[in-house]
DNA sequence: TATTGTTATACTCTATAACTATA
DNA sequence: TATAGTTATAGAGTATAACAATA
Protein backbone atom coordinates (compact mmCIF):
# COMPACT_ATOMS: atom_id res chain seq x y z
CA UNK A 1 0.00 0.00 0.00
CA UNK A 2 0.79 3.24 -0.53
CA UNK A 3 -1.63 5.83 1.17
CA UNK A 4 -0.51 5.89 5.03
CA UNK A 5 -3.49 8.31 5.73
CA UNK A 6 -4.73 7.23 8.71
CA UNK A 7 -8.40 7.07 7.56
CA UNK A 8 -7.15 4.38 4.63
CA UNK A 9 -8.37 7.40 2.04
CA UNK A 10 -5.64 7.67 -0.61
CA UNK A 11 -4.11 10.56 -1.67
CA UNK A 12 -5.39 9.98 -4.78
CA UNK A 13 -8.67 10.48 -4.12
CA UNK A 14 -9.39 13.34 -6.20
CA UNK A 15 -8.18 12.02 -9.58
CA UNK A 16 -10.66 11.25 -12.06
CA UNK A 17 -11.03 8.00 -13.58
CA UNK A 18 -11.78 8.69 -16.85
CA UNK A 19 -12.34 6.17 -19.76
CA UNK A 20 -11.80 3.49 -16.41
CA UNK A 21 -14.94 4.62 -15.33
CA UNK A 22 -17.48 2.90 -17.88
CA UNK A 23 -15.56 -0.31 -18.75
CA UNK A 24 -16.82 -3.49 -16.98
CA UNK A 25 -13.00 -5.09 -16.81
CA UNK A 26 -12.07 -1.79 -14.18
CA UNK A 27 -14.50 -2.17 -11.28
CA UNK A 28 -14.29 -6.27 -12.04
CA UNK A 29 -10.70 -5.64 -10.55
CA UNK A 30 -11.58 -3.36 -8.10
CA UNK A 31 -14.30 -5.64 -7.08
CA UNK A 32 -11.98 -8.59 -6.58
CA UNK A 33 -9.65 -6.09 -4.46
CA UNK A 34 -12.93 -6.53 -1.90
CA UNK A 35 -13.52 -9.76 -2.39
CA UNK A 36 -9.93 -10.87 -2.00
CA UNK A 37 -9.92 -9.02 1.52
CA UNK A 38 -12.88 -10.40 2.48
CA UNK A 39 -11.54 -13.68 1.96
CA UNK A 40 -7.70 -13.38 3.58
CA UNK A 41 -10.15 -12.08 7.03
CA UNK A 42 -12.21 -14.99 7.04
CA UNK A 43 -10.91 -17.32 5.42
CA UNK A 44 -7.46 -16.91 4.24
CA UNK A 45 -5.61 -15.43 7.58
CA UNK A 46 -8.07 -17.71 10.08
CA UNK A 47 -7.39 -21.04 7.95
CA UNK A 48 -3.94 -20.39 6.58
CA UNK A 49 -5.47 -20.89 2.87
CA UNK A 50 -4.87 -19.26 -0.45
CA UNK A 51 -7.98 -18.51 -2.37
CA UNK A 52 -7.06 -21.66 -5.11
CA UNK A 53 -5.77 -23.45 -1.94
CA UNK A 54 -9.85 -23.27 -0.42
CA UNK A 55 -10.75 -23.97 -4.44
CA UNK A 56 -9.63 -26.98 -4.18
CA UNK A 57 -10.88 -27.88 -1.21
CA UNK A 58 -14.36 -27.12 -2.20
CA UNK A 59 -14.46 -29.17 -5.45
CA UNK A 60 -12.91 -32.00 -3.28
CA UNK A 61 -15.82 -31.79 -0.28
CA UNK A 62 -18.40 -31.17 -2.97
CA UNK A 63 -17.29 -34.19 -5.39
CA UNK A 64 -15.14 -36.48 -3.68
CA UNK A 65 -12.44 -37.28 -4.96
CA UNK A 66 -11.31 -36.02 -8.49
CA UNK A 67 -7.87 -36.89 -10.38
CA UNK A 68 -5.21 -34.00 -10.71
CA UNK A 69 -6.37 -33.55 -14.29
CA UNK A 70 -9.90 -32.71 -13.40
CA UNK A 71 -8.84 -30.09 -10.54
CA UNK A 72 -6.29 -29.06 -12.64
CA UNK A 73 -9.15 -28.68 -15.63
CA UNK A 74 -11.80 -26.84 -13.53
CA UNK A 75 -9.38 -24.47 -11.70
CA UNK A 76 -7.30 -23.60 -15.04
CA UNK A 77 -4.25 -24.45 -13.27
CA UNK A 78 -1.04 -25.86 -15.25
CA UNK A 79 0.06 -29.32 -14.18
CA UNK A 80 3.29 -28.70 -12.71
CA UNK A 81 1.76 -25.79 -10.65
CA UNK A 82 -1.55 -28.31 -9.30
CA UNK A 83 1.48 -30.71 -8.37
CA UNK A 84 3.23 -28.25 -6.11
CA UNK A 85 -0.02 -27.36 -4.48
CA UNK A 86 -1.31 -30.81 -3.72
CA UNK A 87 2.48 -31.08 -2.42
CA UNK A 88 1.86 -28.01 -0.28
CA UNK A 89 -1.52 -29.53 1.05
CA UNK A 90 -0.18 -32.77 1.45
CA UNK A 91 2.64 -31.90 3.67
CA UNK A 92 0.13 -29.97 5.67
CA UNK A 93 -1.77 -33.72 5.60
CA UNK A 94 -5.02 -32.09 4.23
CA UNK A 95 -5.05 -34.77 1.86
CA UNK A 96 -3.33 -37.94 -0.13
CA UNK A 97 -2.96 -38.97 -3.11
CA UNK A 98 -4.11 -42.66 -4.04
CA UNK A 99 -2.92 -44.45 -7.17
CA UNK A 100 -5.30 -45.82 -9.25
CA UNK A 101 -5.55 -49.38 -9.69
CA UNK A 102 -7.01 -49.75 -12.49
CA UNK A 103 -4.36 -47.56 -14.08
CA UNK A 104 -1.15 -47.12 -12.53
CA UNK A 105 -0.84 -43.70 -14.21
CA UNK A 106 -3.74 -41.67 -12.69
CA UNK A 107 -4.53 -40.46 -8.92
CA UNK A 108 -7.14 -40.00 -6.86
CA UNK A 109 -6.75 -37.20 -4.86
CA UNK A 110 -8.81 -37.75 -1.09
CA UNK A 111 -9.44 -35.71 1.48
CA UNK A 112 -7.88 -36.55 5.25
CA UNK A 113 -9.88 -36.61 8.10
CA UNK A 114 -7.81 -32.96 8.86
CA UNK A 115 -8.87 -32.20 5.29
CA UNK A 116 -12.24 -32.86 5.66
CA UNK A 117 -12.43 -31.19 8.94
CA UNK A 118 -10.45 -27.71 7.27
CA UNK A 119 -12.71 -27.80 4.71
CA UNK A 120 -16.16 -28.05 6.92
CA UNK A 121 -14.92 -24.91 8.58
CA UNK A 122 -13.56 -22.88 6.04
CA UNK A 123 -17.12 -23.16 4.05
CA UNK A 124 -18.38 -22.38 7.00
CA UNK A 125 -16.75 -19.42 7.15
CA UNK A 126 -17.07 -18.23 4.09
CA UNK A 127 -21.07 -18.10 5.09
CA UNK A 128 -20.55 -14.55 6.94
CA UNK A 129 -17.75 -13.33 4.53
CA UNK A 130 -20.41 -13.21 2.37
CA UNK A 131 -22.94 -11.74 4.24
CA UNK A 132 -20.00 -8.98 4.98
CA UNK A 133 -19.90 -8.39 1.06
CA UNK A 134 -23.68 -8.13 1.02
CA UNK A 135 -23.92 -5.42 3.69
CA UNK A 136 -24.09 -2.75 0.77
CA UNK A 137 -26.40 -4.86 -1.03
CA UNK A 138 -29.96 -6.29 -0.78
CA UNK A 139 -30.48 -10.00 -0.86
CA UNK A 140 -32.41 -9.54 -4.33
CA UNK A 141 -29.18 -7.39 -5.45
CA UNK A 142 -26.57 -10.29 -4.03
CA UNK A 143 -28.62 -12.61 -6.51
CA UNK A 144 -28.84 -10.00 -9.54
CA UNK A 145 -25.40 -9.46 -9.18
CA UNK A 146 -24.04 -12.99 -9.48
CA UNK A 147 -26.27 -13.78 -11.86
CA UNK A 148 -25.36 -10.75 -13.87
CA UNK A 149 -21.73 -12.24 -13.76
CA UNK A 150 -22.66 -15.58 -14.84
CA UNK A 151 -24.16 -13.97 -18.25
CA UNK A 152 -21.04 -11.92 -18.72
CA UNK A 153 -18.81 -15.29 -18.44
CA UNK A 154 -21.19 -17.50 -20.19
CA UNK A 155 -21.51 -19.60 -17.31
CA UNK A 156 -24.58 -21.46 -16.15
CA UNK A 157 -26.20 -19.62 -12.83
CA UNK A 158 -26.01 -21.78 -9.92
CA UNK A 159 -29.84 -23.85 -8.82
CA UNK B 1 -4.33 -24.18 -19.75
CA UNK B 2 -4.58 -27.44 -19.23
CA UNK B 3 -7.73 -29.06 -21.20
CA UNK B 4 -6.10 -29.36 -24.76
CA UNK B 5 -9.79 -30.66 -26.16
CA UNK B 6 -10.33 -29.04 -29.38
CA UNK B 7 -13.57 -27.66 -28.24
CA UNK B 8 -12.48 -25.93 -25.26
CA UNK B 9 -14.58 -27.63 -23.29
CA UNK B 10 -12.56 -28.51 -20.40
CA UNK B 11 -12.55 -31.77 -19.09
CA UNK B 12 -13.48 -31.17 -15.51
CA UNK B 13 -16.91 -29.78 -16.85
CA UNK B 14 -18.79 -31.97 -14.48
CA UNK B 15 -16.92 -31.31 -11.45
CA UNK B 16 -19.52 -29.44 -9.30
CA UNK B 17 -18.51 -26.33 -7.63
CA UNK B 18 -20.04 -26.71 -4.28
CA UNK B 19 -19.66 -23.53 -1.89
CA UNK B 20 -18.05 -22.27 -4.84
CA UNK B 21 -21.16 -21.78 -6.70
CA UNK B 22 -22.62 -19.29 -3.96
CA UNK B 23 -19.84 -16.87 -3.61
CA UNK B 24 -19.33 -13.67 -5.02
CA UNK B 25 -15.36 -14.17 -4.86
CA UNK B 26 -15.69 -16.86 -6.63
CA UNK B 27 -17.44 -15.57 -9.67
CA UNK B 28 -15.98 -12.44 -9.79
CA UNK B 29 -12.52 -14.05 -10.29
CA UNK B 30 -14.35 -15.90 -13.46
CA UNK B 31 -15.64 -12.69 -14.53
CA UNK B 32 -12.11 -11.03 -14.23
CA UNK B 33 -10.54 -13.68 -16.67
CA UNK B 34 -13.37 -12.97 -19.14
CA UNK B 35 -12.22 -9.84 -18.86
CA UNK B 36 -8.63 -9.93 -19.09
CA UNK B 37 -9.12 -11.77 -21.98
CA UNK B 38 -11.09 -9.73 -24.36
CA UNK B 39 -8.63 -6.70 -22.74
CA UNK B 40 -5.76 -8.63 -24.00
CA UNK B 41 -7.33 -9.11 -27.58
CA UNK B 42 -8.55 -5.59 -28.13
CA UNK B 43 -5.87 -3.46 -25.99
CA UNK B 44 -3.21 -5.51 -24.60
CA UNK B 45 -1.58 -7.15 -27.10
CA UNK B 46 -2.46 -4.34 -30.35
CA UNK B 47 -0.95 -1.53 -28.02
CA UNK B 48 1.55 -3.48 -26.44
CA UNK B 49 0.07 -2.53 -23.06
CA UNK B 50 -0.85 -4.37 -19.88
CA UNK B 51 -3.51 -3.65 -17.98
CA UNK B 52 -1.71 -0.86 -15.39
CA UNK B 53 -0.38 0.25 -17.77
CA UNK B 54 -3.16 0.78 -20.15
CA UNK B 55 -4.88 2.27 -16.40
CA UNK B 56 -1.83 4.78 -15.85
CA UNK B 57 -2.65 6.03 -19.51
CA UNK B 58 -6.25 6.57 -18.95
CA UNK B 59 -5.49 8.41 -15.83
CA UNK B 60 -2.78 10.92 -17.50
CA UNK B 61 -5.47 11.37 -20.30
CA UNK B 62 -7.91 12.60 -17.86
CA UNK B 63 -6.22 14.40 -15.62
CA UNK B 64 -3.45 15.44 -17.41
CA UNK B 65 0.04 15.44 -15.26
CA UNK B 66 -0.11 13.77 -12.05
CA UNK B 67 2.83 12.80 -9.40
CA UNK B 68 4.14 9.39 -8.93
CA UNK B 69 2.52 9.54 -5.40
CA UNK B 70 -1.21 10.73 -6.81
CA UNK B 71 -0.54 7.45 -9.48
CA UNK B 72 0.26 4.85 -7.47
CA UNK B 73 -2.55 6.01 -4.90
CA UNK B 74 -5.09 5.48 -7.67
CA UNK B 75 -3.72 2.27 -8.67
CA UNK B 76 -2.78 0.90 -5.71
CA UNK B 77 0.55 0.74 -6.49
CA UNK B 78 3.78 0.48 -4.04
CA UNK B 79 6.49 3.47 -4.77
CA UNK B 80 9.02 1.10 -6.18
CA UNK B 81 6.46 -0.86 -8.46
CA UNK B 82 5.65 2.72 -9.70
CA UNK B 83 8.92 3.90 -10.36
CA UNK B 84 9.59 0.58 -12.97
CA UNK B 85 5.93 0.94 -13.99
CA UNK B 86 7.27 4.65 -14.89
CA UNK B 87 10.47 3.33 -16.36
CA UNK B 88 9.21 1.39 -19.33
CA UNK B 89 6.94 3.74 -20.27
CA UNK B 90 9.47 6.31 -20.64
CA UNK B 91 11.58 4.04 -22.13
CA UNK B 92 9.28 3.17 -24.85
CA UNK B 93 9.04 7.41 -25.01
CA UNK B 94 4.90 7.31 -23.94
CA UNK B 95 5.98 9.86 -20.74
CA UNK B 96 8.11 11.70 -19.19
CA UNK B 97 9.24 13.11 -15.72
CA UNK B 98 9.18 16.61 -15.06
CA UNK B 99 10.77 18.13 -11.52
CA UNK B 100 8.76 20.13 -10.13
CA UNK B 101 9.98 23.61 -9.59
CA UNK B 102 8.91 24.88 -6.54
CA UNK B 103 9.48 21.42 -5.02
CA UNK B 104 12.69 19.97 -6.52
CA UNK B 105 11.06 16.46 -4.38
CA UNK B 106 8.29 15.81 -6.52
CA UNK B 107 7.46 15.40 -10.74
CA UNK B 108 5.38 15.24 -12.64
CA UNK B 109 4.24 13.08 -15.27
CA UNK B 110 3.45 14.16 -18.33
CA UNK B 111 2.66 12.62 -21.87
CA UNK B 112 4.40 13.03 -24.38
CA UNK B 113 2.64 13.33 -27.86
CA UNK B 114 3.21 10.13 -28.54
CA UNK B 115 1.79 8.54 -25.52
CA UNK B 116 -0.82 10.68 -25.94
CA UNK B 117 -1.53 9.37 -29.26
CA UNK B 118 -1.45 5.71 -27.72
CA UNK B 119 -3.65 7.03 -25.03
CA UNK B 120 -6.32 8.07 -27.30
CA UNK B 121 -6.03 5.36 -29.61
CA UNK B 122 -6.22 2.21 -26.89
CA UNK B 123 -8.95 4.40 -25.03
CA UNK B 124 -10.79 4.31 -28.63
CA UNK B 125 -10.50 1.02 -28.83
CA UNK B 126 -12.12 0.24 -25.41
CA UNK B 127 -15.54 0.77 -27.08
CA UNK B 128 -15.16 -1.82 -29.10
CA UNK B 129 -14.18 -4.25 -25.99
CA UNK B 130 -16.57 -3.16 -24.14
CA UNK B 131 -19.78 -3.85 -26.68
CA UNK B 132 -18.17 -7.13 -26.74
CA UNK B 133 -17.87 -7.72 -23.36
CA UNK B 134 -22.04 -6.56 -23.19
CA UNK B 135 -23.15 -9.15 -25.59
CA UNK B 136 -24.84 -11.76 -23.53
CA UNK B 137 -26.17 -8.37 -21.59
CA UNK B 138 -28.45 -5.86 -22.27
CA UNK B 139 -28.00 -2.11 -21.92
CA UNK B 140 -29.10 -1.57 -18.75
CA UNK B 141 -28.45 -5.13 -17.34
CA UNK B 142 -24.70 -3.20 -18.15
CA UNK B 143 -25.34 -0.47 -16.73
CA UNK B 144 -27.02 -2.73 -13.19
CA UNK B 145 -24.03 -4.21 -13.43
CA UNK B 146 -21.35 -1.37 -12.45
CA UNK B 147 -23.80 -0.16 -10.20
CA UNK B 148 -24.05 -3.14 -8.00
CA UNK B 149 -19.99 -3.78 -8.44
CA UNK B 150 -19.65 -0.12 -7.37
CA UNK B 151 -21.93 -0.69 -4.36
CA UNK B 152 -20.02 -3.74 -3.29
CA UNK B 153 -16.71 -2.08 -3.66
CA UNK B 154 -18.33 1.03 -1.52
CA UNK B 155 -17.24 3.64 -4.62
CA UNK B 156 -19.71 5.95 -6.09
CA UNK B 157 -21.04 5.17 -9.31
CA UNK B 158 -20.35 7.27 -12.84
CA UNK B 159 -21.97 10.06 -13.93
C1' DT C 1 13.37 15.10 10.97
C1' DA C 2 9.80 14.15 7.30
C1' DT C 3 8.86 13.47 2.45
C1' DT C 4 9.55 12.12 -2.63
C1' DG C 5 11.26 9.06 -5.34
C1' DT C 6 14.97 5.37 -6.50
C1' DT C 7 17.94 1.27 -6.04
C1' DA C 8 18.87 -3.33 -4.28
C1' DT C 9 17.18 -7.51 -3.16
C1' DA C 10 14.14 -11.26 -2.34
C1' DC C 11 9.99 -13.76 -2.54
C1' DT C 12 5.65 -15.59 -4.60
C1' DC C 13 3.35 -17.26 -8.41
C1' DT C 14 3.03 -19.49 -12.51
C1' DA C 15 4.76 -21.15 -16.94
C1' DT C 16 7.55 -24.03 -20.39
C1' DA C 17 10.44 -27.87 -21.20
C1' DA C 18 12.35 -32.12 -20.12
C1' DC C 19 11.70 -36.37 -17.64
C1' DT C 20 9.57 -40.93 -15.43
C1' DA C 21 6.08 -44.36 -15.26
C1' DT C 22 2.47 -46.58 -16.94
C1' DA C 23 -0.55 -47.98 -20.83
C1' DT D 1 3.27 -43.83 -29.31
C1' DA D 2 0.16 -41.42 -26.02
C1' DT D 3 -1.16 -40.13 -21.36
C1' DA D 4 -0.69 -38.87 -16.09
C1' DG D 5 1.98 -36.77 -13.29
C1' DT D 6 6.64 -34.89 -11.65
C1' DT D 7 11.01 -32.32 -11.61
C1' DA D 8 13.95 -28.54 -13.18
C1' DT D 9 14.37 -24.14 -14.50
C1' DA D 10 13.19 -19.59 -15.64
C1' DG D 11 10.38 -15.49 -16.06
C1' DA D 12 6.86 -12.15 -14.56
C1' DG D 13 5.18 -9.38 -10.93
C1' DT D 14 5.34 -7.16 -6.69
C1' DA D 15 7.00 -6.39 -1.93
C1' DT D 16 10.27 -4.80 1.90
C1' DA D 17 14.36 -2.45 3.18
C1' DA D 18 17.93 0.67 2.54
C1' DC D 19 19.27 4.87 0.21
C1' DA D 20 19.73 9.84 -2.01
C1' DA D 21 17.94 14.23 -2.50
C1' DT D 22 15.12 17.89 -1.05
C1' DA D 23 12.40 20.34 2.26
Amino acid sequence: MTSDTPSGKAAGSQVSLGTLSGLMGYHIAQAAVTTYIAFDEHIGKPFGLRKVEFSLLMLLLANGPLTPRQLAGTLTLTAPTLTLLLDRLQERGLLRRERNPSDGRSQHIVLTARGRRVADDSAAAAGPMERGLQARLSRAEHAMLIELLCRLTGSTPPR
